[in-house]
This record gives C-alpha cells, sequence and structure tokens, in this order.
DNA sequence: AACAGCTGGGTAATCCATTACCCGCCCGCT
DNA sequence: AGCGGGCGGGTAATGGATTACCCAGCTGTT
C-alpha cells in the first residue's frame, strides 16, 4: 500500500505538497497537481484514513444507531440520512442495536472512539448514555423517540395526535369495543401510542380498561400472542390499534387464525405504511409516517451541529397521515 | 479527551502498562491492572480509535456493502453477519450500494481507506472493482452473488436450482403459460432464475418464449409495470414465477388491478418468504432463501480469512426452500 | 556466592497524513 | 538599487496507541 511519502517521491515534490494538492487546498502550482495526480494515480494510492482521522481529531463519518434493521420505518430513515449525508461527502455506517440498550451504549462507544463526526440514534430506552457523547463534544441527533433527561435536537412524529386520530377514526366508523396493541412500557412511541388512544376514547367519553390493552415488544410474534388473548377474552375487542406493522402482521395472523374478518368483524388501524398494506384483504387502514423525511431533517440538523452550529437545540415534529383502507370499514 | 497517557500519569505507569494493561496483554501485575483500570475509569479514557488502526494498520470493523437496505432479504443476512461478527469482537457497518456500481465502488474505497479488516459484499453488477481490494490483501467475501472474474469465497443460493422447481410445480398444477418477471440482466440471481425457469419448461417440453418474460428493476414499481404488459397482452401468462418480495408486492397490485385472482386464474410463485406472504388472500406459495444463513457462513469465512486462513477459495451454495400455499393452486 | 535465565515494566520508535512555521524568490515601488 | 510584501513550497512537529527492545531485579542452580 502506497503511502504519501512515495507518491511525493515519484511526483518530486514533499509530502506537504502532495497533501495540499490531492486535498484540494489553497495555491499549488497547476503543473505540480498534475503531477502529484500522476503519481497517486500510478501507484494506486489511497490515503490512510486512520492517519488522517487522527490528524484530524475526526471523521467524515455519521453513525446511525436504529433500533431494527428489519423493521421498514427504520431503514427508510436510513436512506433519508443517507441522502442527505453524501450529498456533503460524509458516509453514513448503520448499527442496529435491536432494542437492546447494551447494544446501543456498546455502539456509542465505538463511535466515539473511532471519532465519528456525529451520532444519529432512536434511542432504545431509558438508559441511553449519551451524556459520554456530550461530554466529548461529538454532536448528535435523536430520531423517532426523545433523549431521557438530555437536551438535544430531536426530529418526532406527532405519533400521540396519530394514535388519538386513528382511533377517532374507530370510533366514527361504529367500532365500541377498541383495543389497543403497543410496544414496551418506557418506549416512548409504544407510549405515547397508547396515551393517543387513551385520549381519543377520553374525548369521545368511552371508558378505558387495561383489558382491552396489551403491551409487547415490536415483534411480530409478540402482537401475535397479544392480539390472541385479546381475541380470547369473554368481551373481545371489535378494533385494534396496533403500534407498527411488524406487529400487524401478527396481528392479522391471529385474526385469520380465529377465522375473523378484518373491518367488518374487527376494525384495524396499523402504525407504518408497509408496501403490502394494500395487498391484504381488506386492504390496511394506516398511520404513514414520513420515515424518509425523519432522516433527511435529522441529517441536516446534525450536520449544522457538526458545523459547528451552537443554536438552542431543537424538536421538530412531523405530522403522520392517516390513510384510510378496508380494514377500519364495517 | 483524556489520553492514555493521562491515564498512566494518574496511574503512576508508563503507558505501555497502560496499554498492555487495557487489552489484557501477557503479564501485567494484577495490582497494576487494577489501578489502570480504576484511572481509566476515574477519566472516562476510550482509546482514540484512529491511533489504534493506524498502529495496527487494520480496524476490528467489517464492512458489508449490500445492495438494498429495504429488502428484508438483504437485512437478514446483516443480523447473520452482525452476530457472529459481534461473538469476535467485531463491529459491522452497513453500506447501502443501492444497485448502483458508482456507489459500491465509493464504499470499497472508503472501506479501504479506513483499513477494516475485512469485506462481505452482494456484488451489484459486472463493474465491481475488487481488485483494490485484494491487491491491498483486505479479505472479503461475496454473497448472494459471485464476482465476475475474481476469484475469492462465495455464499450462495442454489437460486437456478429453486427457479426450475418453482417452475415445475407451477407446471405440476395445471399452469400452462407460465410467465416470469426477474432482475435486470447482468445481475446474477435474476439471470440464474430466467435460465432456471427455462430449465423448467425445457424438461417438461413447453416452449419458452421472450413474450412471457420480463426484466426490470428488483423493485415493486418496475414489476408493477411489468405485470401490466404481460397481463394486457392478446395471449396473457396464467402464471407468473416472481423474481423476489419487493416485486412480488408490483405484481399482486397489478393483479388487483385487473381484478385477477391469484391463484385460481393466475398462478403466482414468489422469491423470498416475506412475513405478509402468508398473510395475502390466497397465501402467497414462496421459494424462502436461507438468508440468516448466508450472512453466517460469509462471516465466518470472511473471519478465517482475516485470521490468515489462506486455503483456495470456497463456492458455498445453500438450498432454497419451496413453501406452497394458495397462491399457486387453482 | 556467583551467574544464568526469566519476568515485569519502562523508553522510545513507529504508523501516516496534516499543517504550523519558515525560507527563498520574485515583483513592484520608491 | 534597495527593500517590503506576497506566494509557492519545504521541514518538521503533531496526533495517540502499540510494541520492539532493553534493563533491573529476583529465583534457582551449582
Amino acid at each position: 500500500m502506497a503511502t504519501i511519502s512515495e507518491v511525493a517521491a515519484l511526483a518530486g515534490v514533499s509530502t506537504a505538497t502532495v497533501s495540499r494538492a490531492l486535498n484540494g487546498k489553497s495555491t499549488v502550482d497547476p503543473d505540480l497537481v498534475v503531477r502529484v495526480r500522476r503519481a497517486a494515480e500510478e501507484l494506486g494510492y489511497q490515503p490512510n484514513g486512520p492517519a488522517r482521522n487522527l490528524r484530524r481529531q475526526e471523521a467524515a463519518v455519521v453513525a446511525l444507531i436504529i433500533s431494527d434493521v428489519e423493521n421498514p420505518f427504520f431503514t427508510a430513515i436510513a436512506r433519508g440520512v443517507e441522502d442527505v449525508a453524501h450529498e456533503v461527502g460524509y458516509s453514513v455506517v448503520l448499527c442496529n442495536s435491536d432494542e437492546n440498550a447494551d447494544k446501543e451504549n456498546r455502539y456509542i462507544d465505538v463511535a466515539i472512539q473511532e471519532r465519528v463526526a456525529g451520532v444519529i440514534l432512536s434511542p432504545s430506552g431509558t438508559t441511553t448514555s449519551v451524556e459520554k457523547l456530550s461530554k466529548r463534544g461529538t454532536a448528535f441527533v435523536a430520531v423517532d423517540r426523545p433523549l431521557p433527561g438530555q437536551s438535544s435536537d430531536v426530529v418526532l412524529v406527532d405519533t400521540r395526535l396519530a394514535a388519538r386520530e386513528a382511533t377517532a377514526h374507530l370510533i366514527d366508523q361504529g367500532y365500541q369495543r377498541i383495543g389497543c396493541i403497543t410496544g414496551p412500557a418506557g418506549v416512548r412511541t409504544a407510549d405515547d401510542r397508547l396515551a393517543g388512544y387513551r385520549d381519543a376514547l377520553k374525548a369521545r367519553r368511552l371508558r378505558s380498561t387495561t383489558k382491552l390493552v396489551r403491551r409487547t415488544e415490536y415483534k411480530a410474534a409478540g402482537a401475535h400472542r397479544a392480539a390472541q388473548e385479546l381475541l380470547d377474552q369473554p368481551e373481545p375487542p371489535d378494533a385494534l390499534l396496533v403500534a407498527n406493522s411488524a406487529m400487524a402482521v401478527g396481528v392479522l395472523q391471529a385474526l385469520q387464525e380465529h377465522g375473523i374478518r378484518a373491518g367488518k368483524q374487527v376494525g384495524i388501524v396499523a402504525f407504518d405504511d408497509a408496501p403490502w398494506a394494500e395487498l391484504v384483504d381488506p386492504p390496511l387502514t394506516v398511520v404513514a409516517q414520513p420515515a424518509y423525511e425523519i432522516g433527511t431533517v435529522a441529517a441536516r440538523l446534525l450536520l449544522a451541529r457538526i458545523g459547528g452550529n451552537t443554536r438552542a437545540t431543537t424538536t421538530t415534529t412531523l405530522a403522520a397521515r392517516l390513510i384510510e383502507r378496508g380494514s377500519s370499514r364495517r
């Protein structure tokens, strides 16, 4: 692997000039730039990243720590972040924390050790230790969920309002015993969706009972079990608000197993507009979240901070959109 | 940010001892180890990754370059790679090449610059330039698709055979004008699936016509257009082999728009067992690929190479499994 | 008692790109 | 002609962890 001094030797200049030429710095004689380029080309020179980062005290990399690579909501965020970051020459590395605070903290440590320029993360829980980041002065932005106790830029969806509207929609459609299957306690989006659900019930003077509420992992399996339990009760729900698309899979499965048809018998609204939502029968009513936009907004905020912007931290709240389809129509 | 010499000063030892103690090296007096640990703790010491990597000439990171973060097939591979890599202390960074040779090559350059220990990639096309990797001696493994012209470890699925079996299954079910919607020419899996489809037709002495074959991007939109074209023909197909699950979404949509029911009227088999495959009506017959296993196998091969193993390159071919459901039954 | 051998730990070289600092040269002005 | 200013480009310091090499001191053997 060629080093900068070999390039310098071949081009007949000093390493300083090579560095300046290749980085397009100030004023280097155009002839020299050409000679340096040619020499670098010939040797297949690739600058040594660690050396550069060591010197610069920062890598042109942003880390994106998400809680589930297999969840399309998060991969859409990733795409948004990537598109913006690439424009300005930053690379994005994706880390999968699996909703696991340990893994998440490990990745934060790695991010610090590797001296990435910034971190975007969807904090899995209450024990996320971003103080390390702020202590070191590494820029970071939270997405989807706020950071407990920390002030930072945050990009959120008004998920409580969305849940409220979705639930109100179910009430409007004439459903009366509406249940809710949401994520684990302590995960902010899960709590908010539940709160929004309760808001709607209260506003319409429907009584809210824990018998119709279940909390599980944000996965199909947990939701499947939860739906079965709810449906096996003496007084089962006649509609369900489901907190994400993976869970929706589990719920729809449970309905099938019970020989229940969505819509007519049990109304369903799920968060996240999955590509397959229109394919099931009846098509699934969903709360579409602007995931890609979350990513782009978060990336821009992060880049501004990296650029040294020191304005007060901001909270950006994006709206979700209810897409009514057959699964919430009798 | 504390450095190793500050830790050394606080612990009253040399930097060499700090390094040895924290890396669990050879024999350091247990008392000193404790003192060093305590000092590091107190200062919140995080080793400087770039400095370490510069010295070691390698980072404990493997790069995984996949062609579509939003495709569950690839994210499942990612999970497999992660699980294995983490066990031995390697971090995984995910890079999304978007089936774009430029982006892919850029990520390969980044991987080289950052001196990652190894690379796993699903080569998007014929112009993938891994010579840079082999020239530098960086270990790499190809997944899902072989590397054109290069010898390397490869982990594949026997996708041609799977396509053949899936097509044969459709023939057995009594479908007669079977079509195929596959990915772009030059993408090996797309070519193989088409070849397997043709194998099956030939074996059963059915004539194969290009009128029933369409190639598009591996995405829903392309497949949607393709399916519309096929169905609008004077002699439309009565069954379709679809090359991945994103495409299946487009195809099923087109069927809906044509008021055609899968199974009874047009048999469908799609690659990749998506979580929603059982939810559509009728449930979707699929070719399930062992994506997670591809990831684990590839990671183990890569780690062996990183460990200096110089055995000849291997090709691992895993079997796919046809899961018969309603969409291929009349 | 003297010496070989081993072990724990310190000193300083090393990895490579970037950049502060400095020098020499040329131009233009007085 | 002499001097100041500006510019191109070289020398060497710098960043921080790892590790080759070496030394001091202790153990055990004869």
